[in-house]
DNA sequence: AATGGGACCTGCGCGC
DNA sequence: TGCGCGCAGGTCCCAT
């Protein structure tokens, strides 16, 4: 589950850590991970090529190469990096010019490693919604407005706004107070203000205490992040509301577990 | 357009 | 105790 804070996070160790450095070799000791090309062209295409710029586009992390062609790496659901490398369950470990390893880790395989020649021709790209951060509250009511759907899948909905998941959509809802089943539509304009502004604090605070480690989310350097001890609803049900008191509750919507307080988020 | 389901995966927690 | 089952969720794809 890296969503956006946790994928940012990454990023910004990738930068101050790897960037500028020469993959000398690439060992795949999990085919299954690389979606494109074939095994053999991966490996013979990263061989030599120096990291010449890092980013991020929703939960997408993508290395462009000096060959050109860019590593685009999706975590999913348990994908990890880690630098200096330990060689621990790793499925594919990027050898780097200064002697350590990049390790791509991932236990349930969902994870996809990419080397493309240009990344933008991506169908995710392509369909990929707006960065929170690149948005302005005026355009955020906007695309909301032609809306039917329950607000809680359409905050996770990469093609509506990118970077948002399960975890992070339960804990912007709450801070907005704002039951998840709600119709899109039906939101008042105070509710789409107050929503956008909690969509960006949410984020943001995420980002500052470097993500969520629930499940298997880890830093860079193998370390979890901090913001779990600051969830309001996520996997809390049968707690008690850190605002009322009254206990969380855990509904499926969409296919997916959702948190809410039923007092504080009422219909 | 929206919604629901299955597929991809594996480790874990639950019930018996 | 041990086993089998269902669940977890990001994204794509198909059906309705």
């Amino acid at each position: 589950m890296p969503e956006l804070p946790e994928v940012e996070t990454i990023k910004r160790a990738l930068e101050k850590s790897i960037l500028g450095k020469k993959i000398t070799g690439v060992i795949v000791y999990e085919p299954r991970v690389i979606r494109e090309p074939k095994k053999e062209a991966f490996i013979k295409g990263l061989q030599g090529v120096t990291i010449k710029n890092i980013l991020r586009r929703g939960k997408l992390l993508i290395l462009e190469l000096s060959s050109g062609k860019s590593l685009a790496i999706h975590l999913k659901m348990t994908g990890q990096l880690v630098y200096p490398g330990n060689g621990k369950a790793s499925r594919v470990s990027f050898k780097l010019s200064d002697g350590k390893t990049l390790d791509f880790n991932d236990q349930r395989l969902f994870g996809e490693l990419r080397l493309i020649d240009n990344w933008h021709d991506l169908k995710f790209i392509q369909k990929l919604g707006p960065e929170p951060f690149a948005l302005t509250p005026e355009e955020f009511k906007k695309r909301l407005a032609e809306k039917k759907t329950k607000i809680k899948p359409l905050l996770m909905d990469q093609n509506f706004i990118s970077g948002i998941g399960n975890l992070y959509a339960a804990e912007v809802l709450f801070r907005a107070r704002i039951n998840p089943a709600r119709p899109a539509a039906s939101l008042s304009g105070k509710e789409k203000e107050l929503l956008f502004k909690e969509i960006k604090n949410t984020l943001q605070e995420a980002i500052k205490y470097q993500g969520s480690s629930v499940d298997s989310y880890v830093k860079l350097n193998g370390q979890p992040g901090n913001y779990v001890k600051y969830h309001k609803v996520y996997d809390r049900q049968g707690k008690p509301c850190l605002v009322c008191k009254q206990s969380i509750q855990r509904i499926a919507l969409g296919g997916r577990g959702t948190y809410f307080c039923p007092h504080c988020q009422p219909r």
